[in-house]
DNA sequence: CCGAGAGTGAGAATCGATTATCATTCTCGT
DNA sequence: ACGAGAATGATAATCGATTCTCACTCTCGG
């Protein structure tokens, strides 16, 4: 089998490689030859979180997806046709500003969602 | 019992009252003293989704919550304390426009966190 | 008053996501 | 090469949310 190690590079690489937020499935699936289980994935994940190496992004109605930890502030886009999610750079300003008097915002989310570039611009 | 219709109007009438959106355990527990069984609110914002009345709203890792369906564009805030969601009116400017070319917006949320009125301003 | 049909509630069943279990396998230092 | 300890994978178990089931109740027309 892989090496002790391997299985965690492979999955740190992967979330690195592909530039959004990937499901445990995902990652599943694209180290399907490595024959990694879907236990492994979860725990490396998990670990990844804890240890601040890895984020956490949760979309309404989704898996978790994971992302590394240090990408600059950005927000998500989600296809409504393969399902897969984005990165999208930048912010919207005056965002936190929506909140009425009394509410302090703390952080904020913005998701975008229609047909990504893949699943529109077949032709292209 | 109450009568056919009144669980029905119960419900939307705290859906319209609350005026944030509202889970079913928050429906169930307003209208605790009526006895209303969670299948039957489950029941009535389901067809209420399905007849255009009432909108579901779908925050990451939180149950769905409802809202009326006619509100004007607006977004969501979710306190990290008590856990209810608020609607916040308005919307931030470009948001759109954040997408990479290629990607075709269909639609946006807008999700703020931080701590709502009554759990931060309450000294009490 | 009576029966058909809709509404209801308690609890069982389901569903997808995630975690726990446990026997096996691998890694490494010695 | 050897054993301790960590990692792995198949699968069972769990968890929260939601839906299903079914016996019972209520409403209403006739």
């Amino acid at each position: 089998m892989a090496s002790a190690s391997s299985h965690r590079d492979a999955v740190l690489g992967l979330i690195r490689t592909l530039g959004r937020p990937v499901s445990v499935d995902e990652i599943r699936d694209g180290l399907r030859e490595t024959g990694i289980g879907i236990a492994t994935v979860y725990r490396i994940v998990n670990k990844g979180v804890e240890e601040g190496e890895i984020a956490r992004v949760e979309l309404p109605g989704a898996p978790a997806r994971f992302e590394p930890a240090d990408l600059p502030h950005h927000h998500h886009f989600e296809c409504d046709a393969c399902k897969r999610v984005y990165d999208v750079p930048g912010c919207a300003k005056g965002v936190a500003g929506l909140a009425p008097e009394g509410f302090a915002v703390e952080s904020h989310e913005i998701i975008l969602r229609g047909t990504c570039r893949d699943c529109s611009g077949v032709a292209v």
